[in-house]
DNA sequence: TTCCTTATTGATAATAATTCCTAATTAATA
DNA sequence: TATTAATTAGGAATTATTATCAATAAGGAA
């Protein structure tokens, strides 16, 4: 987990400024257990800081992303975010769209003997099993 | 590895027809090792069968997602396509956008082991690792 | 603090992948 | 072969994302 000052710290660092703007972003993705769309991180973030824009929030999690502070995922055709960077899998409700995370020790050991295997450098991880939630399941077996 | 006749009986059954550019789009899948995008999908079978549309092709690779006989994964916001539906993991190169196959039994595990935690009913899986593949990895270390 | 430089922002235009629309076509069945 | 409902072609429409660029403001220097 990590916190708002580490990534502060991280971005101050290699000479980025600190903008309201980014601080707003940063911290409502810290603070969720969502994995909101750019759509959505603006709609959210608006309510509080009226004046962040649409492509604003687009830059920022471009650069977040290339920071590796957040990561990236695809949820049909839409970008969805999340700034828990540590080696997970997503759970996607295909009728919800509600992701939960599941921890998972096992996956370093698979990240580890598929770049052996492939010879890779491997950079970036993504484990997604897409299904139904315990609450939606429930609706298709009426 | 699943063959075309199955793919056209597994279609046919349901009562969907089996026409010239299914079959094509089909074939295609099959025999290239590659995870081709649907413009690529469109722009290699046009060769063939010069009577193949775009749409049409999207459509045929929505009905085949839906029949589980394609997997769709997604590449920097591109959608590819892979009718080797077997568990692996997919290794997408960030320099070439080569994309590789692995095997690795344990996945299996993994996606049951994830199901009993989060009481999600898993229907699709994408393990997906990113970074250099051998050939990419050497330039980056010059 | 005040000024300066330049990264960042906001508004909108541009782009590109995908979906939608519908008349024309055709696979499957009798 | 005739029938008919599924499918297709092609282009328009949609939509998430990126690009553009003048205006603004963060951070360093004086």
């Amino acid at each position: 987990m990590q916190q708002m000052e580490q990534i502060v710290a991280s971005l101050r660092e290699e000479g980025f400024r600190i903008t309201p703007q980014r601080m707003a972003i940063v911290d409502y993705l810290l603070k969720t257990e969502d994995h909101p769309s750019a759509e959505l991180i603006h709609k959210v973030i608006r309510k509080k800081y009226p004046m962040v824009s649409l492509s604003t929030v687009y830059k920022t999690l471009e650069l977040l992303k290339e920071k590796k502070l957040v990561n990236e995922m695809d949820v049909e055709g839409e970008a969805r975010f999340d700034a828990h960077t540590d080696e997970h899998i997503n759970l996607v409700c295909m009728n919800c769209g509600k992701i939960d995370d599941v921890d998972e020790d096992s996956l370093k050991d698979i990240q580890v003997k598929a770049a052996r295997k492939s010879k890779y450098l491997i950079l970036k991880s993504s484990f997604e099993l897409s299904g139904y939630c315990s609450d939606c399941k429930s609706k298709f077996q009426a």
